[in-house]
DNA sequence: CCTGAGCGG
């Protein structure tokens, strides 16, 4: 039966996440390996990648370009309360950069909503949770001319 | 239109 065969790719070609790329580089599309769990054998001697410290800030990758933020936290929010989800866009082209970031109400939350929608599907598109990374939102940590001294971080 | 690594206003 050649027709199953021609029914198989049909299928595949509507929803062939481009994403799974990035598990596989150099393997068959025919054949479900796990993805290869990275070599712990470095210890810590692995600066730069390290991820970030556990917060109620999510950072969300491999989103659809075309999934808006109510998606993210519908998605999200099905493992904790979303306090803020938000696709950034750009400012520019008005077209989403195919990140996003999700804040829980607490960090418990964070984390299952992390590792529930960690290598997750949406839109047809595999997902990737991690904790963001502390930036300060909008007053920088140079040139203190408050002497409040209030550092608006994103942590918490 | 949005092509895909990636940390936003």
């Amino acid at each position: 039966m050649a027709l199953r065969a021609a029914a198989t790719r049909s299928m595949f070609a509507g929803l062939a996440p481009p994403g799974l790329r990035r598990f596989c580089s150099t393997a068959s599309a025919n054949s479900f390996m796990p993805p290869p769990i990275a070599a712990m054998g470095n210890g810590e001697g692995t600066p730069g990648r390290e991820q970030a410290p556990p917060s109620t800030n999510l950072f969300v990758s491999g989103l659809n370009k075309r999934t808006p933020s109510e998606k993210l936290r519908e998605a999200f929010s099905q493992f904790g309360r979303v306090v803020d989800a938000r696709v950034v866009t750009d400012r520019v082209s008005g077209y989403s950069k195919g990140f996003g970031f999700v804040r829980y109400a607490t960090i418990e939350e964070a984390e299952k909503g992390r590792v529930g929608m960690d290598g997750k599907f949406l839109d047809g598109w595999v997902i990737f949770a991690e904790y963001a990374r502390p930036r300060p939102e909008r007053t920088p940590p140079q040139n203190m001319s408050n002497s409040n001294g209030y550092n608006s971080y994103g942590r918490e």
